[in-house]
RNA sequence: GCCGCCUUAGCUCAGUUGGUUAGAGCACUAGAUUGUGGAUCUAGGGGUCCCCCGUUCAAACCGGGGAGGCGGUACCA
C-alpha cells in the first residue's frame, strides 16, 4: 500500500498547546476591551452564499478566485467567509427589526482567503473585528481609533505601534482636483495604490509609480499611472503633508481647495483629531497620516490602520516587510445591498494571526511551558482500579491527572513520560507500598533541580531527589503543597 | 503572475575534479539499570540525495524541464 505523505497545506497552520495558549490569551484581552467600550459579541458561520459575499466574478456565475467556494446540493455557490464584514453586514440586515440601532458589537473567527501566503500572512487566519452600524458620525470613527489603540496597549505593545487615520473624501477630491477620480477609475485606482506604498518606497519610488513606471530591486517592472508632472507634484504634495494641529489642517484644506468633498473630508478629519486630544490620545498613538489608504473598495469616509513601530525578523534573520497588523474604516455602503434604505456603518479588524506571528518572531509571545498533569503510575496491571480511583480523588480535588495508559511496564519509561508532559508529579504504588498503606509521591520539578547537583546515575538512582511518601488520606494535601499544583488550583478560582 | 535564493535522515547541515556500501550533530529506539526522569557510555533503526528527462562506462554532483519551500514584488474584498 502506497503511504501518502503527510503534508500541511501551505499557507495553512497547526497549532499545538503553547500556540492555542497564546492566542488565547490574546483574544482574552482583546475582548476586554471591547466589552469596555460596550460592544457585544456575535458569531456567524464560517460559509455564506457567495452572492451575500458580493465575490461573484463579473459577468459571469462563478465565484472570484480569492475565495474557497463551493456548490451545495442544489448549487447554489457558497463560499469560505474571507473577513467578517460582510457576514455581520448579512447578520444586521436579516435581523434589522430586533436589533438595537446602532448596533454595536464584535466577533472573533478564522477567516479564509485563496491567496499566495507570506511572512506573517496565511490562507486561514484569525481576525477579531468591531463594529458600530447605524452611527453616522465621527464620534463612531474616533471610538474605532481609540479602542485600537487600547487594544494594542492591552496586548502589552506600548509605544511599539501607530494608529494612522486618513479619509477617503479628502484622497477622492486630490484625485478630482487633478482630473481623475471617477472621470477614470482605473487611473485613480493606480494613484491610490502608489500612495499606499509611501511606507515602502518613499516619496521617489511614489513619483515614479505616479508617473512612467517603477523597477523594483527583485527586477519586476510595475508600470504606472503616467501622470503629468504638475498632477504628480500635487499628488507628492499631499502624499508628504506631516504634522498635526491647526497648520496641518489648513495645509490639507489649501490642497483639495476647489473639492466640496476634499474637504468635508478634512472636515471629518478635524472633528476626529479633537476626539483624540480631548480623550488624552496624542499623536504618538493615533495621528492623521495623508498616505493611509486601505483596501480600495468600500471604503467611503474614515479609514485608519495600525502598524507596529519596530522591525521584524524571522528565523532565518531576515529583516521581513511586514505591515499593518489592523485596520478599518467607514463603509456605509455595505448593508444598502441588502436594505434601501441607507445604513452607515464603522468598524476595524486586528489580524490575530499576523500580530500573533510578528510577536513570536519578536520573542514577545513566549510563555512558560504549561503544567501537565500528575501521572498515576501503572506498576501492576491488575491494580489499575486502586490507580483509577487514586486518580477521580484528585480531579475531584481539581488537580489535574491521569493514569499512564501507554504499553510499557516499564518503570523508568512511565517516568519520562511524566518528564515530557511537563507533570509536577508521579504517583507510585506498588505492592510494597500497598501493603503499608501508603504511596510514594515524586516531585518532579523539585527532583530536576536537586539533579543538578547530582552527576552519577548511581547516586542519582539512589537519591531518589524530590521522592517522599505519605498516607493515603495524606496524597491531596501533599499534592496541592507542591508550588505548580497549588498555583495552577489558585488560578482556577 | 513576475524576480531571487533554496531543496541530501524527523531537525540542522557536511559531501573531495562526476567514481564502490552517502556522512555528522541533535532527536528517536534499546541496553548498561527487568522499581525511578537528567547526565554518561554502548548499540540500533531511519535516506526514491525533491521529481522527470538527458549527457556519461559511471550522476547527490553536469544540462534541460517541472514541483515544493523561503523571501521580494504585483494583487489583496
Amino acid at each position: 500500500m502506497k503511504l501518502i505523505a503527510p503534508r500541511l497545506p501551505r499557507g495553512f497552520e497547526d497549532r499545538a498547546q503553547k500556540d492555542i495558549a497564546a492566542i488565547t490569551e490574546m483574544t482574552a484581552r482583546i475582548r476586554q476591551v471591547y466589552e469596555r467600550y460596550g460592544f457585544d459579541p456575535v458569531e456567524t458561520p464560517f460559509f455564506e452564499y457567495t452572492e451575500t459575499l458580493g465575490k461573484f466574478l463579473p459577468d459571469t456565475d462563478r465565484p472570484n478566485v480569492g475565495v474557497f467556494s463551493l456548490q451545495d446540493d442544489d448549487e447554489q455557490w457558497m463560499s469560505l467567509r474571507y473577513d467578517l464584514t460582510a457576514p455581520l453586514a448579512r447578520y444586521f440586515a436579516e435581523n434589522f427589526d430586533r436589533l438595537p440601532k446602532p448596533f454595536r458589537s464584535y466577533r472573533q473567527g478564522y477567516v479564509f482567503r485563496n491567496e499566495k501566503p507570506g511572512p506573517g500572512r496565511f490562507r486561514q487566519f484569525m481576525q477579531f473585528d468591531a463594529d458600530t452600524v447605524g452611527a453616522p458620525g465621527p464620534e463612531a470613527d474616533a471610538e474605532m481609533c481609540m479602542m485600537m489603540a487600547d487594544t494594542m496597549d492591552a496586548l502589552g505593545l506600548e509605544g511599539q505601534y501607530l494608529v494612522k487615520v486618513n479619509n477617503r473624501k479628502v484622497l477622492d477630491g486630490v484625485l478630482e482636483l487633478i482630473g481623475l477620480g471617477a472621470a477614470d477609475p482605473e487611473k485613480s485606482l493606480t494613484v491610490l495604490r502608489a500612495i499606499d506604498k509611501l511606507d515602502r518606497l518613499g516619496l521617489e519610488g511614489v513619483s515614479e509609480l505616479l508617473g512612467a513606471g517603477r523597477k523594483d530591486e527583485s527586477g519586476d517592472f510595475t508600470k504606472g499611472a503616467g501622470l503629468l508632472p504638475d498632477a504628480i507634484h500635487r499628488v507628492l504634495g499631499y502624499v508628504g503633508l506631516k504634522g498635526e494641529g491647526e497648520s496641518f489642517f489648513a495645509g490639507l484644506e489649501a490642497l483639495v481647495e476647489g473639492s466640496a468633498r476634499g474637504l468635508e473630508g478634512v472636515a471629518e478629519l478635524r472633528a476626529m483629531a479633537a476626539l483624540f486630544a480631548a480623550a488624552g490620545y496624542g499623536a504618538d498613538r493615533v495621528r492623521i497620516d495623508p498616505a493611509v489608504v486601505r483596501g480600495l473598495e468600500y471604503y467611503t469616509g474614515p479609514v485608519f490602520e495600525v502598524e507596529l513601530t519596530f522591525r521584524v525578523t524571522n528565523e532565518k534573520g531576515q529583516d521581513v516587510v511586514f505591515g499593518s497588523v489592523g485596520g478599518g474604516g467607514r463603509y456605509d455602503g455595505l448593508v444598502s445591498r441588502f436594505r434601501s434604505e441607507p445604513v452607515p456603518a464603522t468598524g476595524f479588524s486586528i489580524g490575530v494571526s499576523r500580530l500573533a506571528h510578528a510577536l513570536k518572531l519578536t520573542g514577545n509571545l513566549e510563555s512558560a511551558d504549561p503544567v501537565g498533569p500528575v501521572v498515576v503510575l501503572v506498576l501492576d496491571k491488575d491494580q489499575t482500579a486502586r490507580y483509577g480511583e487514586i486518580v477521580s480523588r484528585l480531579r475531584r480535588a481539581g488537580i489535574r491527572a491521569e493514569m499512564f495508559m501507554g504499553q510499557t511496564k516499564n518503570f523508568g519509561k512511565q517516568v519520562a513520560y511524566a518528564d515530557k508532559r511537563n507533570s509536577p508529579a508521579v504517583i507510585i504504588e506498588g505492592t510494597d507500598e500497598r501493603a503499608r498503606g501508603i504511596v510514594q509521591i515524586k516531585d518532579l520539578i523539585a527532583g530536576k533541580e536537586a539533579a543538578k547537583a547530582i552527576a552519577d546515575n548511581a547516586e542519582w538512582k539512589a537519591e531518589r531527589p524530590g521522592q517522599f511518601e505519605c498516607r493515603d488520606d495524606e496524597i491531596i494535601a501533599r499534592l496541592s503543597a507542591l508550588p505548580a499544583i497549588h498555583a495552577h488550583l489558585q488560578s482556577q478560582k
